[in-house]
DNA sequence: CCTGCTTAGTGTCACGGAAACACTAACCCA
DNA sequence: TGGGTTAGTGTTTCCGTGACACTAAGCAGG
């Protein structure tokens, strides 16, 4: 049968996710207001249980659309938490990712399980629901080393984008300023970024010239990193 | 209650360990034969299903004591793995970690689900079950990037050890020979070792001062790494 | 039209870590 | 006493990283 069968003990599966996203030239992480207990009123990761006959992957998708409509990319698994007492239900596994997301594609709107979501500013967060200040923890490092090996935050750039752009983008992410000079020698010398011959339009200042991500090249070349 | 409430899908969950240990010279995996359905007669990785009541952490040091007598330090999770058809029968996550052992501390001995026990050679491995190939390949990849900002495999070695002991471990790990000069350069500047003021003796060439792993120095200090 | 504001764009130097490289020293044994 | 075996030791080159300041271009406002 595919269905159960007697022998080991059965756990309910939680998946959370760490959503960031970048506005005004700051990191912020996605949070939902509990509406049911436990924890009712407290803030919290966006997350839901794991149905049967879905992937952890494919859970932690559908819980986002549903809750915040949004579909992150990349989005990286972070772990397993089974720390005791970290659901005063009883023991839930809850096996946590970590995804980068557009703020303004994220519409903030009540769910059954969320009577509010809304973007919190990294260093300035309000108390966490379960075990969820650790889990965030561990999403904020994670995003901090795959900035370090990888081009993170291409999906939260447009098509075409300016190289300043991408140093504001990576400055907001690290938290801290980066030098112009070095930074643009690393980006061109990544080879993932390619001239579009485009220029900004409009602007109060000479006017930039516009890039765009080489998807093939990095296909082909493994990494290759922008700082 | 702290025991069950009604709502999510519940999955049984399984921790899988990632045992490695070197041997002659050479990086080797700890493999279990299947002594039970599904997957009878296959060789898989050490583990087990997880209990009410205990953590992950507790659940895969309780299995490793109990199929093979050991306990490795240090143990790193590694993930979760949920791909669909994993188990046949049926949904089961599996949780894995992945560990350093020393060889001579394991006895392999059958068991009530392993008919076999063996150390494998990376890079001769046999078919495996489940998708424990590519629970294998995480470990190993793991273990890889750990050598890089800890210096893991000190439990490998006996209390006090000579550089070259230490270089062969790390060679046998990574695979690769090391150059001698910048190996001792490295780990002596990573300042966690201590001359012991001993040396070899009945060695049928020039004694090698021994050395004494300092975890005083390492817990203060955080990270320091051999190559 | 000229001035000022704002962002784009560009090169060099110093430092430190990493890797390549070969010989002498000490000890045992035959 | 000579051969075998591992211990032990410095220097140089190269590359990635980080620090550092000025000119160019475009627009706005007077």
């Amino acid at each position: 049968m595919s269905a159960a069968w007697a022998g080991p003990d059965r756990f309910p599966v939680a998946v959370d996710a760490v959503l960031f996203g970048v506005s005004a030239g700051a990191l912020k992480v996605l949070l939902i207001r509990r509406g049911a207990e436990p924890f009712l009123g407290r803030w919290a990761l966006p997350g839901g249980f794991l149905r049967a006959g879905e992937t952890l992957e494919q859970g932690v998708v559908r819980e986002l659309a549903e809750e915040a409509g949004v579909r992150p990319d990349p989005l990286v698994q972070l772990g397993a938490f089974s720390a005791p007492g970290r659901d005063p239900r009883g023991p839930v596994l809850s096996v946590a990712f970590m995804g980068l997301v557009r703020v303004e594609d994220h519409v903030p709107h009540a769910d059954t399980d969320a009577a509010d979501a809304a973007w919190a500013t990294m260093g300035a967060l309000p108390p966490l629901a379960f075990d969820h200040a650790e889990v965030l923890k561990a999403g904020h490092e994670r995003l901090l080393a795959l900035t370090r090996s990888e081009p993170v935050g291409l999906n939260l750039l447009p098509e075409a984008f300016s190289l300043g752009a991408l140093q504001a983008l990576y400055e907001a992410i690290l938290g801290r300023p980066l030098d112009k000079r070095n930074f643009r020698r690393k980006a061109l010398a990544s080879n993932l970024l390619r001239d579009t011959g485009l220029t900004q339009l409009g602007v109060a200042h000479r006017a930039a010239r516009l890039y765009r991500f080489d998807a093939e090249a990095f296909a082909n070349r493994g990494a290759g990193i922008f700082l």
